[in-house]
DNA sequence: CCACGCTGTCATAAAACTGTCACAGAACTG
DNA sequence: CAGTTCTGTGACAGTTTTATGACAGCGTGG
């Protein structure tokens, strides 16, 4: 199943785009073009995420949005706001009144989309789903086992966390702080290149044969998958 | 880079334990412990938010907070209070001298960083989000990628923190004393000459493939992100 | 008690990045 | 236009950061 989108958008120029671009992207778009239609909709399609034009007939976006959150039926469902306006002002508008994020037009498909997941990771509390995959890298917290392309790959049990850990969000850099932290504990105390040996041991773990490493080292930063890796 | 938070606190034990806290969050952090001090750092530092304690030697914190206020290069700079007092009366003065926000001694960090956080939000979401742009480029701080027309581009982390100052505000002009003490730190010595350098490096990057180039030269005074250009 | 798999640390080599300098060229000045 | 100031940039030596093999300690199961 895929992510839900509601486009609230009267200009059709932009609304194909938007349909097109997001369709392409994966995501399962619904486009209505007007206030009251959009709080219907979101009632009943419940959708995961609303992309909420600011200028709209009759009712103003920021005004749809306050309604939103008064509804119990759709107060969760988080709220990109797209806007001709950049000042400051609306901006903050735009956040007391409970939007979730803010993207000015003209915008790129890349950074909404960015956006976007960025919402939906924020809004959505962990997907506590037992099988998680990277590309050609899937990993079953049930079964405690990692494949790559079918083929099992075994992993010690501090690799397997760190995996675990990076794979939650793939492209996000980890200091080796955090993940010292997440993978190993806050109480405990090990040296930080401890981390830079781990990544090596999983890394040969999961390339052995000769694969391409899924791993981004970020100098001076840390460690990450690399998002643009297509297993 | 990371947000940057600026404590002015004369108690060692609080500032460490703040210190040791916020950078654990992921904050950089940056301590002084006496008012005068905390006016010309603010200025250079530019911090993206200012712990302030209520009672220091020489200055009081609202003192302090005032003066800030008074400057346009801090004006803008979010406060957040701290303090042992929880009457309501110095809850207002705070606010009225220009505090975004109030916390009680003692308070747990977990508190602490959700009000850093929502202040952030408030007073300036640009400098909360992960994901910036200017023009075609785009910088991301969660995967610590830039890309410029999507694609992708390879920079140092130097290179790396200095586009993500320009970027801050377009337009505006940086002198290599700004560029070094907002990029390099305070505390180091290096030639101001080495900025040209390295803008010459983010250029040559940035740039790759004929590319229009977005950094303008400003002679006898720095550097800036060109407002005029359009990706 | 031993073998074994796993761990954390270290030493070392390799890779990536940094700051400076020198010089060429560009931009100003009068 | 000649002189002066400022900027761009290739080269380079030095430094910082990362990759990795080696190793000793630990706990488990035999």
């Amino acid at each position: 199943m895929s992510i839900k989108v509601l486009v609230v958008e009267d200009e059709d120029a932009i609304s194909h785009l938007l349909k097109y671009n997001l369709t392409a992207e994966g995501f399962e778009v619904t486009v209505v073009d007007d206030g009251d239609e959009a709080l219907m909709v979101a009632d009943d399609f419940q959708p995961d995420i609303i992309l909420l034009d600011w200028m709209l007939p009759n009712v103003s976006g920021i005004e749809i949005c306050r309604q939103l959150r008064a509804r119990a039926e759709t107060r969760e469902i988080p709220v990109i706001m797209l806007t001709a306006r950049a000042e400051e002002e609306d901006r903050l508008r735009g956040f007391e009144k409970g939007a979730d994020d803010y993207v000015t037009k003209p915008f790129s498909m890349k950074e909404l989309v960015a956006r976007i997941q960025a919402v939906l990771r924020r809004a959505n509390p962990a997907a506590a789903a037992n099988l998680v995959t990277f590309g050609d890298i899937a990993l079953d917290r049930e079964t405690m086992r990692v494949t790559r392309s079918e083929a099992n790959v075994t992993l010690g049990p501090t690799e397997f966390r760190l995996l675990e850990t990076l794979i939650k969000r793939p492209g996000r850099v980890y200091s080796r702080e955090q993940l010292l932290d997440r993978v190993w504990g806050q109480d405990i105390y090990v040296e930080a290149r401890t981390v830079d040996v781990h990544i090596g041991r999983l890394r040969k773990a999961l390339n052995k044969g000769g694969l391409v490493d899924p791993i981004r080292t970020v100098r001076a930063s840390g460690y990450a998958l690399d998002e643009t890796y297509t297993g």
